[in-house]
DNA sequence: CAACCGTGGCG
DNA sequence: TCGCCAAGGTT
């Protein structure tokens, strides 16, 4: 059987994950969250972290979003915070805190899809379903030979229906977990090794050398350009961030004053701006410095930025009535973008 | 459905 | 340098 090859794989080669060593559905629901996306090495650390502070799902839901948030800082993809503290007060309010034990009631909750439902129903309640990720696309179209777009909702449905007959009568729990993890580590994107591939006999794209064309998937949309100025508004203790709104990126995140431009703009220019001016009205300002534009790419924008430091003195800080003024050494409190952070590390 | 949503690493 | 990819989901 192919199921039990790729089994027997992993037990020879799994690695030892803090969310493999338990079945509670509040810490794998946590892993699978923070796993979206992002890589197994990035993760760990910030399991760690969340899952001391908010040890259980009435923790997480007694907790403020700006801490959740707090937690999440330099993840990435932030609504999938705010979508989990959602979702534990969910639980907390509907099921008197204990984890929903149905794949339809595991969907329902905000942040869970398809994948991450099947995953915790899989892992923490041992329910049969096939839980296909960016993995298991990968293992089966070069199997199989599927060529079908990943991405596609098509193609989605075909993988689909290979996983859950791949999975036959295996057990749901070390199934999922050993064609994810063979993917990770032997069928990985870029260089699959298959000299010692055990399913070498059987594998679609190693007989025939489709490796690089396998998976397929719709080209990525284009970058919109934003050019971002951030003022840096400091005294001797304190500086000045907003909160940002919803409908952009970085949503109740915070940042420093900021003026957008369409385009790149000179700071001689960028003085004689309608906000620099409304802003600084009545205050004696130095600045300091600009840092070279640096390009912060995220998955749909490159947010060119350029930082200038603006030095005010103590008493003229009040006089920002629309920012927050924050004790410099304060600033771990509030969740910040990371080319926020990565500034206040420097500055 | 297609666009949107972060960040780090790799070849 | 730069495009792609990584345990996807929401609108």
């Amino acid at each position: 059987m192919l199921n039990s090859k790729i089994i027997n794989w992993y037990e020879f080669n799994k690695r030892d994950l803090p969310w493999r060593n338990t079945t509670n559905p509040y810490n794998i629901w946590i892993s699978e969250i923070m796993l979206q996306q992002t890589q197994v090495v990035t993760v760990i650390d910030y399991y760690h972290r969340f899952i001391n502070s908010f040890p259980t799902i009435k923790d997480l839901a007694l907790a403020s979003e700006q801490d959740v948030l707090n937690h999440w800082q330099g993840l990435g993809y932030y609504s999938r915070a705010r979508n989990l503290h959602q979702a534990a007060k969910f639980i907390v309010d509907n099921y008197n805190g204990v984890f929903p034990n149905s794949f339809d009631n595991i969907l329902k909750l905000k942040g869970i899809g398809v994948y991450t439902a099947s995953a915790i129903a899989a892992f923490a309640f041992g329910l049969s379903k096939a839980a296909v990720d960016g993995n298991v696309y990968r293992v089966l179209s070069r199997l199989f030979g599927v060529y079908e777009l990943t991405n596609s909702p098509k193609g989605k449905k075909t993988f689909q229906l290979l996983a859950d007959e791949l999975m036959a009568n295996a057990e749901p729990h070390i199934y999922n977990q050993a064609i994810i993890e063979f993917g990770a580590l032997q069928c990985t994107a870029k260089k699959p090794m298959c000299e010692d591939c055990p399913l070498q006999a059987q594998c679609f794209a190693y007989l025939n050398k489709e490796q690089n064309s396998l998976p397929t998937k719709k080209k990525k949309i284009k970058l919109t350009n934003r050019y971002f100025y951030y003022l840096y508004i400091f005294s001797e203790e304190h500086f000045l961030l907003q909160q940002r709104g919803d409908g952009d990126i970085w949503r109740k995140m915070f940042e420093f004053p900021l003026i957008e431009a369409n385009n790149r703009i000179e700071l001689v220019d960028l003085i004689h701006t309608e906000t620099w001016r409304s802003l600084f009205v009545d205050v004696k300002i130095e600045v300091k410095d600009q840092l070279a534009t640096k390009v912060h790419k995220l998955s749909h924008q490159n947010l060119h930025i350029e930082f200038i430091s603006v030095k005010v003195d103590r008493d003229s800080m009040n006089k920002f009535s629309s920012f927050i003024c924050i004790d410099k050494e304060k600033a771990i409190n509030f969740p910040l973008p990371k080319p926020i952070e990565s500034y206040l590390a420097r500055a």
